[in-house]
RNA sequence: GGCCCCGUAGUUCAAUGGAUAGAAUAGAAGUUUCCUAAACUUUAGAUGCAGGUUCGAUUCCUGCCGGGGCUACCA
């Protein structure tokens, strides 16, 4: 690679020039600012102890270096620290004619090492909203990333399927349901079952009122409610075995589960394994076990097991209760060790909201404490939540936004504009339906994925359904654009390969889109390493908007040398390539045509 | 109270300790006989406050002010 090439180059400078040995992995180079001549930017403030002289002089000397000994170094500029690199036009082509040529272009050799990435999470007591969609999105897309990158990927989710939450649905499901089904009311079961949870609420809210109108304590009232006693009441019978309420749970499950695989499957995710916690939420007993074995647990005298994380900083923490039964963290000890015994990760991601922040550092310094080998391997993805307009989301108080409407909306707005702007001419009714749920959902993900992961967001519904600036379907443009191109190419057979030396003088616009071409492995690393696909959302922006001006600039098919008309049909397959690679890290797919 | 995260143009988001803090959108002004105008060009506009560390701070440290979260023998 290129970026390679020159940190070599300044290495050997420095060797040659100051008698000291630099290894290519210290240095850095940055892309030199618009405002100033050059491509690479070497910084010499760090190392004028080295140079023995002031900033100036050491950029002048390695610059002059560089220009004697290099033969794609044409040209340098110093200011102040900063040494501007020129790279020759040569060299840019023979650049852009490796990429091109090089059928395994962005392709990452696998490392042999698995990594499991858990997400989605969804509770079945009601659909899926709008946090989920950031969720999901998260981990398809950091999985993906992690794929390209080289690991092996188990993309897992673990289905909060019991409880007393689930437990809440059921009960006013057999209240008031009357045996309704999907089918008869004519709604998904996700959002059957969630309706009923929702007037679940309703009831326990009314109960309480009553209590408090009728002299009794708020907080004693939440506790005694007649709904909520039952509810608990449901829950031990479930957890008993109880085939009645068993049977209830299965049925209303099963709604549910058929409502989130639509879901999903309109969201182009899917899992490769399924956990549920009705299977694993006794799992981590034999931990607790274990754990006071090796004195990293230990038991107050009430019966109840605890960790003490002071020296890390933190409290001390329960891990089973004094009756013996599980608590959260017991769970998920058990479901950890045994997520590693189904498949033996390096590396173990949870994508879960930042409210969990805490119990994460709780749960991976206590596998680190008692003394997993794969614990530093462990890591929480960590989301903030999505705002809206209004203000928080509380599905209580029906301020959610849902994630089906949500779709259904993206995919109407898509059809709205495409067809406004009359690009469905030429395309029967099956292909414009497929482009506008590409585009929708484009926009979505887009949106969604290009923030920072750790950042709270904030998502306004008529704003965030826009297709033009800095969106999905800018990118999804870009490369239809690019298509019509390549095809004309193809129509005219262009030959793909060409001579760099007979290219002749290159325009800037073309110099940044072969730069930003060579940067792409760079950022699927950088991607990768802080499991972020922000990096890679602004990536394939960023080479997208070079396009375009690329594009304005030049004429593609005029009259010039065939090197060079070649010259430009390769940079633009190129770029399209690229793209295309970058937006299915997304999980967003790019139209041939739109 | 303790701990964690976040404060950047009107708004939504960027910026491995680097040069004159970038985009998008909203505002103003332009560009289609020519490869897709969902595009492009020009223009105006921002680092919460106060210190510190250094050649250099949006970034690191301290204090304050604002927003959010966690702080259950809930999940």
């Amino acid at each position: 690679m290129l970026e390679i090439e020159i940190k070599e180059a300044v290495a050997g400078a420095f060797k040659s020039l100051f008698d000291h040995s630099i290894s290519v992995e210290d240095l850095a180079l940055q892309p030199t600012r618009k405002e100033f001549e050059g491509t690479y930017t070497f910084v010499t403030f760090p190392y004028l102890k080295i140079t023995k002289t002031n900033p100036e002089e050491s950029g002048k000397k390695i610059g002059e270096w560089l220009s004697k000994n290099t033969d794609f170094i044409c040209g340098f500029n110093v200011v102040k620290g900063f040494l501007n690199l020129e790279i020759s036009d040569l060299k840019w082509a023979e650049t852009l004619n490796g990429i091109d040529s090089d059928a395994q272009f962005g392709k990452v050799e696998k490392n042999g090492k698995k990594v499991m990435v858990e997400f989605s999470s969804p509770n079945t007591n009601k659909p899926l909203h709008l946090g989920h969609l950031r969720n999901n999105f998260l981990g398809d897309s950091t999985s993906r990333i992690l794929d390209a990158y080289g690991y092996e990927v188990m993309k897992v989710n673990l289905v909060n399927d019991r409880g007393i939450h689930i437990c809440k649905s059921m009960l006013a499901y057999q209240k008031f349901g009357h045996g309704e089904t999907p089918e008869q009311a004519g709604i998904k079961g996700d959002h059957l079952v969630g309706k009923y949870y929702v007037k679940f609420d309703q009831e326990y809210k009314r109960e309480i009122q009553e209590l408090i109108e009728s002299g009794t304590d708020p907080k004693a009232a939440e506790k005694e409610a007649p709904s909520i006693l039952e509810a608990q009441e449901m829950l031990k019978k479930w957890e008993e075995g109880d085939p009645e309420t068993v049977g209830l749970w299965e049925k209303l499950n099963g709604w549910v589960y058929e409502g989130f695989d639509q879901t999903y499957a309109t969201m182009g995710i899917h899992f490769d394994k399924m956990y549920q916690e009705s299977q694993t939420y006794l799992l981590g007993k034999d931990i607790v076990d274990e754990g006071l074995e090796k004195e990293v647990f230990f038991r107050k005298e009430n019966g109840s097991v605890w960790v003490d994380l002071t020296e890390e900083g933190m409290d001390e923490k329960l891990v089973l209760r004094g009756d013996g039964t599980a608590v959260y963290m017991t769970q998920d000890m058990g479901t950890c060790e045994k997520k590693h015994d189904d498949f033996p990760f390096e590396k173990s991601v949870y994508v879960v909201g930042n409210e969990q922040d805490y119990h994460f550092k709780v749960l991976f310094s206590i596998m680190k404490k008692l003394g997993r080998d794969y614990s530093d391997g462990l890591y929480h993805l960590s989301y903030g939540m999505v705002d809206l307009p209004s203000g928080k989301m509380k599905s209580r108080e029906g301020t959610v936004v849902d994630a089906d409407d949500l779709l259904k909306e993206m995919f109407d707005t898509a059809e709205k504009h495409t067809v406004e702007l009359g690009k469905i001419e030429g395309m029967d009714e099956g292909e414009a339906k497929e482009l506008y749920k590409k585009l929708g959902l484009g926009a979505l993900k887009y949106f969604l994925l290009k923030v920072d992961p750790k950042k709270r967001m904030l998502f306004n519904p008529q704003e965030s359904i826009e297709f033009q600036g800095h969106t999905g379907p800018f990118i999804q443009y870009t490369h239809a654009r690019i298509s019509a191109i390549v095809r004309r190419a193809d129509t005219l057979e262009i030959n793909l390969s060409f001579d760099s030396s007979k290219v002749g003088k290159l325009t800037q616009r073309e110099i940044d889109l072969i730069h930003r071409l060579t940067n792409y492995t760079a950022a699927l690393r950088e991607s990768a390493n802080d499991y972020s696909p922000a990096i890679m959302a602004q990536y394939v922006y960023d080479l997208a908007k070079d396009y375009n001006g690329f594009y304005q600039e030049v004429p593609i098919f005029n009259e010039e040398s065939k090197d060079a008309l070649s010259f430009r049909v390769a940079l633009s397959r190129a770029t399209a390539r690229a793209l295309k690679m970058g937006m299915n890290l997304l999980g967003i797919d790019v139209p041939e045509r739109m």
